[in-house]
DNA sequence: ATTATTGTACGAATATCTTCGTAAACGAAT
DNA sequence: ATTCGTTTACGAAGATATTCGTACAATAAT
């Protein structure tokens, strides 16, 4: 299995491309300098050197390049969490559950998807018994 | 506020020290090396600049140090799981939940433990309203 | 058509992480 | 006391990540 390794800011411009898709670089590094302070060609250079891993796509076919993140949140966001669980959360998901309700203001909403999860799991759970 | 960034090696040493408590060179380094594959200098090296950067104390008293981690693990865990809500989970909590509980087989043990802390959540945000 | 603006390409400097060889210090065993 | 195994200290090489200056190309504005 292919691990995916992307740097802490080769992180921070693909949360940017899935969140807004497609995008240019000045539209990703006008997003990033919020935050951060780099220069324009940093993140050009950035998502050139991105784009040679492999880790995102591009349309060169007019003069501004238009890029995508070649690999989905999804799967980026799983091997990620597992990773932390193994490593500082001692293999124990649901202290990293508690952590991450604990933290993040959670909405309504948000507990509410949260708990038809839990019911689905338990669920599942009964029926291989 | 203070922001603290132990690379991948050090999380990994780090994870050795929390679990086992104070342990020197050799301890940590017989830990690492089941699943990595790194010399003993590599190890004890690391250790040191850790030392430095004020992530491990150590007691030099005898001529095997012994070191302890310096950072705690809950506020490890808080900051790391934040800014991973942030970058990769586009600001969800709740997603990351769901990720984690998804991949990692949770006993029924745990998934109790979550219930009851959801709960408690919600009781307090009725009392806030 | 000339100039200004905006973008990409390239290369290099800087910083940071990881790795390990070698030497010196220490303690235990003979 | 000499030898042997273990440990720390030091330094440096190698790998990877981050940053940006400069040059050139394309487009837009005058």
């Amino acid at each position: 299995m292919k691990q995916i390794r992307p740097t802490e800011s080769e992180l921070e411009i693909l949360g940017v491309l899935w969140e807004k898709g497609p995008s240019t670089v000045r539209e990703v590094h006008d997003i990033l300098s919020q935050t951060k302070d780099a220069g324009y060609t940093t993140t050009l250079k950035l998502m050139q050197i991105m784009h040679e891993k492999g880790l995102l796509d591009r349309d060169t076919s007019s003069k501004t390049h238009v890029y995508t993140a070649a690999i989905s949140q999804q799967k980026t966001q799983e091997q990620l969490v597992n990773k932390m669980i193994d490593t500082i959360f001692g293999g124990s998901a649901s202290q990293l559950v508690m952590q991450a309700l604990g933290h993040h203001q959670s909405s309504e909403e948000e507990l509410e998807k949260i708990r038809e999860y839990l019911a689905a799991i338990e669920k599942q759970q009964k029926n291989n018994r």
